[in-house]
DNA sequence: CGAGTTATTGACCTTGTTCAAATCCCGTGG
DNA sequence: CCACGGGATTTGAACAAGGTCAATAACTCG
């Protein structure tokens, strides 16, 4: 098993070529910190504790279950899959994590990463040690308030999809939420590829992986959709919104 | 439909006896403030901004989706419900919030509360406003800190839920939950009542009121548990414990 | 007591799973 | 360039967990 990249600092980093900002501006907390009107200096603060990290290839782990916490990190490319493994060798899908999103918040809370991440394709990381973001947190509002509500997301994402809906509500659920957050990051709505297996959709959102199969066939059949292997193209956006909308409320 | 109490100031309010240190001494924050060896004049300043409400009659709500979002709330006394309605008009229960746990923490990302919250028992709640709170951690890094791992934990706590398991499963790591919820307050682990109908308990882990029914009959032929309506005693913790370690993963 | 809600039980049915097999896809090496 | 091999995906058929429906029983509270 090769170790996951955070805890080991062998990992290769980029170099810190002066260019943090530019590199840095997809991450969530520029973008928030900007958004809420905070001053250069501030920005500049917050980014003397990034660490870029990557690119990782396919397979490679970032955190893994027990490994210490000490940090977050943003997505700034590809696409990372956190997951647990159960006492009898079931793995869970957690969630996949794109361009601009946060992953290990869920460790804020306890010494150690309560899953593990892995990237699914060719992936580009900002490292945020924790202990010295909370205390940037305390000097700067805007930061504070940014990471109550990425922690505030979370919780009403996953309770989300913790309801009980079917497998087509959840399968629209899925695909209307991947492309409205590939769009806020500046991807393509409609056309986009599936950076992860089949049976990771169907882990993640309780279905096996012949049921995904089968759902995406009929949305094919339908029109709802046109699939080709990983590649998707989203044909009746309108279908799916009302399809996915009680599971994502909007 | 009745007002929620939150938003409008007509509920009522206990007296403030000079006593709240006391009254709250079951909150959350207190309790972990303290741990924390935060002197006492801190706690005062936590304290300035706490105000009690209820009792609360069973039915009452505390807030409804769409409300306002401007504070969050430690239950004192009873049980909470928390849930959605969807646009089918289903119900669906996200969560039951005993003594010493935090409701509204999932409306701190958005300007209004994004579910319900009602009372299913008789309610105590010491409500706190959460831009005073916000403002208050920046100087407490205790609070912060507390409040950080609060949100965390909800993370991890839904994620979980949302996962797969079998109606076994998830009844046993629904009973075990609720046992340790209520020992870590002082409550018996052992016997407790349940404060929520069969419905609801149903509605928060997917299944039919109806298996409840079975799951809970056959769980009690098998001797893992005595029943009688809603008063509940666990009769062989390890089994239910064994079930639902891949739920609560511990 | 009696209406109305909540809980239980049984019979049947639907959704999605499981298992097995065929097919596709894609990188490798000849 | 093309055959080969291994994983990923699709497909079909049988199966099972849990849901639905309907009826009954037990509480609750005025």
């Amino acid at each position: 098993m090769r170790p996951a990249v955070f805890p080991n600092n062998d990992a290769r980093t980029l170099s810190d070529d002066g260019d943090a900002l530019h590199f840095c501006s997809t991450c969530a907390f520029s973008q928030a910190c900007m958004d809420q009107g905070m001053d250069k200096s501030a920005l500049g603060d917050l980014h003397v504790l990034v660490e870029h990290y990557g690119p990782l290839a396919p397979g490679d782990h970032i955190f893994r279950e027990g490994d210490r916490f000490d940090a977050i990190a943003a997505v700034r490319a590809g696409t990372v899959k956190t997951y647990v493994v159960d006492p009898d060798g079931q793995e869970h899908v957690l969630g996949f994590h794109l361009p601009g999103e946060i992953i290990g918040l869920n460790g804020i809370d306890g010494e150690h990463y309560p899953c593990n991440a892995v990237a699914l394709d060719t992936v580009m990381l900002c490292r945020f040690s924790f202990p010295k973001m909370a205390v940037l947190a305390a000097r700067m509002p805007g930061l504070q308030r940014q990471l109550f509500r990425l922690l505030s997301r979370d919780i009403g994402r996953a309770e989300l999809l913790a309801a009980d809906w079917s497998a087509d509500q959840r399968m629209a659920a899925f695909l209307v939420g991947l492309s409205q957050r590939l769009q806020s990051r500046g991807f393509s709505a409609r056309r986009f590829q599936l950076s992860m297996p089949r049976t990771d959709i169907g882990n993640y959102l309780r279905l096996a992986p012949e049921t995904v199969s089968r759902v995406l066939r009929r949305f094919h059949q339908e029109q709802l959709v046109r699939v080709d292997g990983r590649e998707l193209e989203l044909l009746d956006a309108d279908a799916l919104h009302a399809l996915a909308a009680p599971v994502l409320r909007n």
